[in-house]
DNA sequence: CCAGCGCAGTGACCAAAGTCGCTTCCTGCT
DNA sequence: AGCAGGAAGCGACTTTGGTCACTGCGCTGG
């Protein structure tokens, strides 16, 4: 049995499961708790790869060509992690020819995300980048008021910056600018989109 | 034996293998020749995802997810091409339990190779990007002359601004500042890297 | 020979992105 | 109450990236 040899981990908010760079031993599987994989710039910069939630693996890649983490993570908030170490894993693989299938799929999602990323970065602006990521936030924790749809930012303005590839006063100034624009209401991090079809037609135009 | 069922197909250059968003229904293997992957944005402007040459395979990730192509291919040049059906190579790899683990490996670099387009796209200049790309020609093909390190250009100005994620334009101007600096020397698609050095201390230059 | 085409060079512009320096606000702590 | 630190607002500015419109070159196929 797999369970038998794994290891579980505790981290707390903030704290780093690893860093880029650092040779790969094993898989972590999230048990409990969210965290962020991420590349930072020698000018101190932060570019998201992704966010990880509960049941994903995260660093499925340098298990099996055993290189280095590309990429640093951290925990967002207490995490429960359970590490599995890359022999046993590639033992069970062996022996569970479904398994790495599954484990494919997988990185075929993680691929198509970083798809995702790469065409944000190389073929729209930071003002795109931020409806869409708007909308998505309004889509998946909106809830329906007199004014609009409603919700909280759910991160600092630093943290959205590093998502989307840019810098804190990026976020500022073109949160106003949309508020200006009437597309949006902005009080602190409480959101209200007002016109939907306003930034989605901002979306459209390929500029 | 799965040679026995697969395709080969025939592809000259310019001809695309599949465009992003098909649904895809086997895996391909490059026999002979080259192929570019790229996205196209709906302005016209492309962005290289990678280069594949012989014995590489391309789109492994909808076979195994079962997804569309995330991005399109095509031919740089007459290519042969060996066509697995998924069904095919889905059974293959629950005989053969060590191919998946190796088709894991073959994703791992992709991704990694992603991941590095990503961190061009979202930490450095169009010169610097230019920079380590004359660099890597340099290295790989470059013959030491008395005036420096010498090579072609492997294609046109507009095919590696589409590699670096930019415009024609951009890199007509780079080049000649290179020049105008010294570092370089440009005729034509003839370059001489006269400094090294030079080039180096501004890719490490944080700025 | 030359018309047409693809590629490259170039200047004038414009818009987006990023930097700096500061202010303001809020929150928690002493 | 007063202070320290983090987060955000904001204006002024610079740099980078991108667009447009054009010129010029060199090759190729009538």
């Amino acid at each position: 049995m797999l369970a038998a040899r794994s290891v579980r981990k505790l981290f707390s908010a903030g704290e780093l499961l690893f860093s880029e760079g650092e040779p790969c031993n094993g898989l972590h599987i999230i048990a409990r708790g969210k965290v962020r994989l991420f590349k930072t710039s020698v000018s101190g910069r932060e570019q998201v790869l992704s966010l990880n939630v509960s049941g994903e693996s995260v660093a499925e890649i340098p298990v099996f060509d055993g290189g280095p983490y590309p990429a640093s993570a951290v925990a967002l908030e207490e995490t429960e992690i359970v590490f599995i170490s890359r022999r046993d894993f590639n033992a069970y693989c062996l022996e569970h020819p479904e398994v790495p299938l599954k484990v494919l799929t997988v990185v075929g999602a993680r691929l198509r995300n970083l798809v995702g990323i790469i065409e944000e970065l190389s073929f729209t602006t930071i003002r795109q980048r931020l409806i869409s990521l708007l909308l998505k936030l309004a889509q998946s924790e909106g809830r329906k008021t007199a004014r609009g749809i409603e919700f909280q930012l759910p991160a600092s303005h630093q943290e959205l910056a590093n998502q989307l590839g840019t810098v804190r006063e990026l976020i500022s100034r073109n949160l106003m600018r949309l508020q200006a624009e009437g597309l949006l209401d902005v009080d602190a991090r409480q959101i209200v989109v007002k016109d939907v079809e306003g930034l989605n037609a901002i979306l459209d135009t390929a500029s």
